[in-house]
DNA sequence: GTGGTCTAGACCACA
DNA sequence: GTGGTCTAGACCACG
């Protein structure tokens, strides 16, 4: 599954892009596998399927993936010749901590919240 | 005292309400205090007074601050007790993280951060 | 479907506030539903765009509403289940009534004044 | 005492004249009894000494009272010839009571806090 | 001088 | 098309 964040400041395109190049970096996706189609992934994630069109796109501009019409979309020989950099998020948590940290909130709190986000909240599949 | 980056994804009103957030978190704004005029703050950082009062509304809604006709802008006297507004910036931390979590970052990528931020911020009054 | 009295003292922009609530709470408007969006509601009232943002903004911080980008503006799921601003709205309350004390208004005055409201807003689906 | 509420939209100027006129309309003040000094007022409600004579003059033109240089403010001889209307506050009553009504609060809860104010907070005096 | 409200119009990102 | 941000400038009420 792909996690999109609506209130997000890193637009939805963005977010689905990283998360399919993490997808391929974390070896969940190989070459020559066939990512979900846009109407199927727009209807999963409930997001307008120009979005999804836009993600795609820029992706296969990159080269991470090769959309073959009338087959599908499938991920490139190379994908990761230019590698990518997940920094938007970073940014963001760190803003969000730090505000947090402002209104008073201690870093066990934080800590805590994050472990229990990452044990109930496995959300990686191969979508 | 206060610093706006134009090119930053983030907007610069959010920029001014964390900033000042974060000064009445470490002492150096106290309850009573007055902030400077929104005309004051739009000269000094060269911003218009539209985007200042943007930011003092919102700050004023959330309990921060209460701005009076004529007078000014006061720091209010529990200026960073507000349930609320704790609980919404909770829920935000929750929707990056999960973020984050999506996109590959690893749980103590995000500990480390958190870590570091705490650290640096705990000269502060306090905290 | 909204009303604004452009020579009220009150801002046109809690007048719009003021009648979104309203609508809300008689059922008209339901969880999930679309409002009108920014411009089309500033064509119908012939109001400035920004000052229907305003309104939507500050009903956005208080819970009633969202906005998404691109796609519009939602009543939330529990649009009136938020203790603050109740809270807030007793404050409001409690201010006036010692403001019409202080002039010369009678205990009596006051309870017809609020008998009146709720029997004349008892029609409505929820109370 | 005169009570001056910060945040009302009615002016604190108009505020005090209505309270006044009605401390003559009530007895309480009687032709020829002096009122407090305008500083005196001023420091009493902390309010800015402009405002307070903003209050006088209107009500020196209004006939209600006589400001005689050097020796201070007095109730004129016929104050009440123009009657006066106490109409802001109970627009504002109305509008909150509506407000608080949408907001889920019970005409029980009101009323309770109606009959709290005027036990506890008597504050009539000669000023 | 202060803040409060409103308008007009611009540009952006997103669906 | 939608909302989000920012600017420029106007007028008001209040201190």
């Amino acid at each position: 599954m792909i996690f999109v964040d609506n209130k997000s400041r890193v637009p939805i395109y963005e977010q689905i892009k990283e998360q399919i190049v993490m997808l391929v970096n974390t070896g969940i996706y190989k070459p020559g596998d066939r990512l979900p189609s846009i109407r199927n992934l727009s209807n999963q994630l409930n997001i307008n399927v120009n979005t999804i069109k836009h993600s795609y796109a820029q992706l296969e501009t990159e080269g991470v993936i090769n959309s073959v019409q009338g087959k599908g979309v499938f991920i490139a020989e190379n994908p990761l010749e230019n590698e990518r950099i997940v920094k938007g998020v970073l940014d963001d948590l760190d803003r969000m901590v730090r505000s947090a940290m402002a209104r008073g909130v201690s870093k066990e709190q934080i800590k805590d919240l994050i472990d229990r986000i990452y044990e109930t909240g496995e959300n990686y599949d191969k979508c």
